[in-house]
RNA sequence: GGGCCUGUAGCUCAAUUGGUUAGAGCAGAGCGCUCAUAACGCUUUGGUUGCAGGUUCGAGUCCUGCCGGGCCUACCA
């Protein structure tokens, strides 16, 4: 039994995900929790809001609301979505919590005393009308190289020249129109990440079983250019973890903040106190310092392919560079983006389907299945109506749904709502068994594994096995002759229903419990499927449960298109 | 501009890292079954692996060039 650390990377508490961001990190690792935590392994798997920066801070101002109300409320929400789609985490934190506002400040101190934090003096655009200073990007004016009115002040959209703000000819806020703006001088804080280049180097190259995608990114930031970059830690905004070095202050720092990607990834931490905090655990140093009991400790990070450089990076130099033993992640699962019918998810646009619409018009099973059957692992992948409508019907309602039905209906009709008694099991029995743990074998791989699209398939082959099995047997023809043989035959198919219940469950976990409900049954692992499939004892009373996954409709699928097409 | 990823059947994806005849699912076609959500099973059509060269006994895999798609490029997070 391992003891398996899990982080989802934490969505950014402005507003409503889509289905891109469930897949790209929350969804994988729930899936991957649940089947070790199924394997009786023991796993803390956290999840949090990310609240901290200035789009909260605009969103709120938008929304007529206190900022710290705004996040409230907008943490209840996707704390709600959360729960809506069976995400197992142990504890859904908040990146605003006061524990993660003191282990904030305890890292900034002790990268102090490290000497890896530099006080730069800087120029940075203030904007008179909105009282506050601007991001690059909240900076429009004309693009200098090709005539766009709405350039950003980091990137001209139109022509994708990189710019910077002072280039824009007729500069004006972002957030208010205002044309006010002037250069002002402010100190920040910067992380001397390239202090740390050579180290973080070395470890990257030790990782040689990550994803290509992790090192890669992670590899371009370290030798581009001039390498590795000082990174700003500080902003000049009021919603935030104030700067402290330690608990103590920070002159020349008073009124501004960290920049949230120093706090967020902390917040990975801070959320095992939360979580001890709650009353839901013990002991989070057991989880997170190596001299404290996680050393046998294996931590797994999720996250979309835009979040790598922060978790190969910044984060293990806050970490290393604290020069405390804090456990360092081991191994880093990262994803591509999911598109939408030949296009992108777009939030601005409502482009897509957002989790609350999702869980508004199918359960979250339908969602889960598909979107992990088609985790963007290798590249980009695409979710389209049609194909989503046929691979539903298909793997849930045809394959899986109607085994159940099948057989619990068959044997209702025969032989009564309890598992028959008589016959024994012959070649038949011992084939499918070999078979299933063949096919159980490679499930387990992948899973442990993470390689979610190979094990979604092998667990869908898992499923055909059930119907390939009763179709060469058919019990139904036997049951004319040969009631015994027709009663083993139905027997071990019924057995099939938990142990297909209890593969299934990572992915499908609210179906899952209805199998296991419907049968009066409790997950068990099958590490053997022979005496997985001969655990029902006859006689045991069962009943055939409601239809598992009714099918999509043509009829239902042309209307979500339309519905979702854009412009929420 | 630079870097990385990617291009395989109508569609979505594999191919044990250079090794026999490139495989699955879906969709299409045919047959079978009648327990079941008109579900299930069996068989089957379908490929110049984006294009052109090269290395090799052997290339989907490695190299070069070209064409297409995507991502990142450090102040959105």
């Amino acid at each position: 039994m391992a003891r398996i650390l899990i982080t989802s990377a934490i969505p950014y508490i402005n507003g409503i995900k889509h289905l891109g961001n469930l897949v790209g990190s929350q969804l994988p690792a729930d899936l991957y929790a649940r089947y070790l935590r199924a394997r009786s392994h023991e796993v803390l798997f956290l999840c949090a809001t990310d609240e901290h920066g200035t789009p909260a801070e605009l969103a709120a101002a938008k929304a007529g609301k206190p900022v710290a109300e705004y996040c409230a409320e907008m943490w209840q929400v996707q704390k709600d979505l959360s729960d809506g789609f069976r995400l197992s985490f142990d504890h859904f934190g908040r990146s605003s919590s006061a524990q993660n506002r003191a282990l904030t400040q305890h890292f900034a101190g002790r990268l102090a005393e490290a000497g890896l934090i530099e006080e730069v003096t800087e120029q940075q655009v203030y904007s008179v009308a909105d009282g506050r200073f601007l991001p690059d990007r909240y900076i429009e004016g004309t693009c200098p190289n090709c005539g766009y009115e709405r350039a950003r002040g980091d990137q001209c959209e139109n022509c994708t020249k990189q710019l910077d703000p002072v280039d824009l000819i007729n500069p004006r806020s972002a957030i208010s129109g205002s044309t006010d703006l002037e250069v002002r001088e402010t100190k920040h804080l910067y992380l001397r990440q390239s202090a740390m280049k050579d180290e973080l180097d070395r470890w990257i190259d030790s990782k040689t079983d990550w994803p290509v995608l992790t090192t890669s990114i992670a590899k371009k930031w370290l030798h581009d250019g001039d390498g590795l970059q000082d990174r700003g830690i500080t902003r000049d905004l009021d919603w935030g973890v104030p700067v402290k070095k330690g608990t103590e202050d920070w002159p020349g720092m008073e009124g501004k903040v960290f920049y949230v990607w120093f706090d967020a990834p902390i917040e990975y931490i801070a959320c095992a106190q939360e979580w001890v905090d709650a009353g839901k655990g013990q002991d989070w140093e057991r989880w997170w310092r190596t001299d404290k009991g996680a050393n046998d400790v294996r931590y797994v990070q999720f996250m979309g392919k835009d979040n790598v450089p922060f978790h190969t990076l910044s984060f293990p130099a806050t970490i290393l560079g604290s020069g405390e033993p804090w456990k360092l992640v081991d191994y880093i699962k990262s994803f591509n983006y999911l598109n939408y019918d030949g296009g992108q998810f777009s939030t601005s646009q409502g482009r897509g389907v957002f989790m609350d619409q999702a869980l508004e018009i199918l359960p979250a099973d339908y969602w889960r299945w598909w979107l992990l059957s088609h985790a963007p692992e290798t590249s980009d992948s695409e979710f389209t109506w049609e194909a989503f409508q046929q691979d539903v019907n298909k793997d849930l309602a045809d394959v899986l749904g109607n085994f159940v039905s099948r057989i619990t209906k068959f044997c209702r009709s025969k032989f009564g709502e309890v598992v028959p008694e008589g016959g024994e099991a012959g070649t038949a029995e011992a084939e499918l068994m070999q078979a299933l743990q063949t096919r159980l074998d490679a499930y387990s791989r992948h899973m442990q594994a993470i390689d979610i699209r190979k094990a979604a398939a092998e667990l869908r082959a898992l499923w055909v096995l059930g119907n390939e099995y009763l179709q060469s047997a058919a019990p139904w023809t036997a049951f004319k002759t040969d009631e015994a043989r027709a009663a083993a035959i139905t027997r071990t198919a019924l057995n099939l229903i938990p142990f297909y219940a209890t593969l299934s469950a990572p992915f499908i976990p609210d179906a899952a419990a209805a199998m296991h409900d419907a049968m009066g049954t409790a997950p068990v692992w099958p590490d053997d499927t022979r005496a997985a499939l001969t655990a029902l004892p006859p006689g045991h009373a069962f009943t055939v449960p409601d239809v598992l996954f009714k099918k999509i409709t043509d009829e239902e699928r042309a209307d979500w298109a339309t519905r979702f097409a854009g412009r929420r």
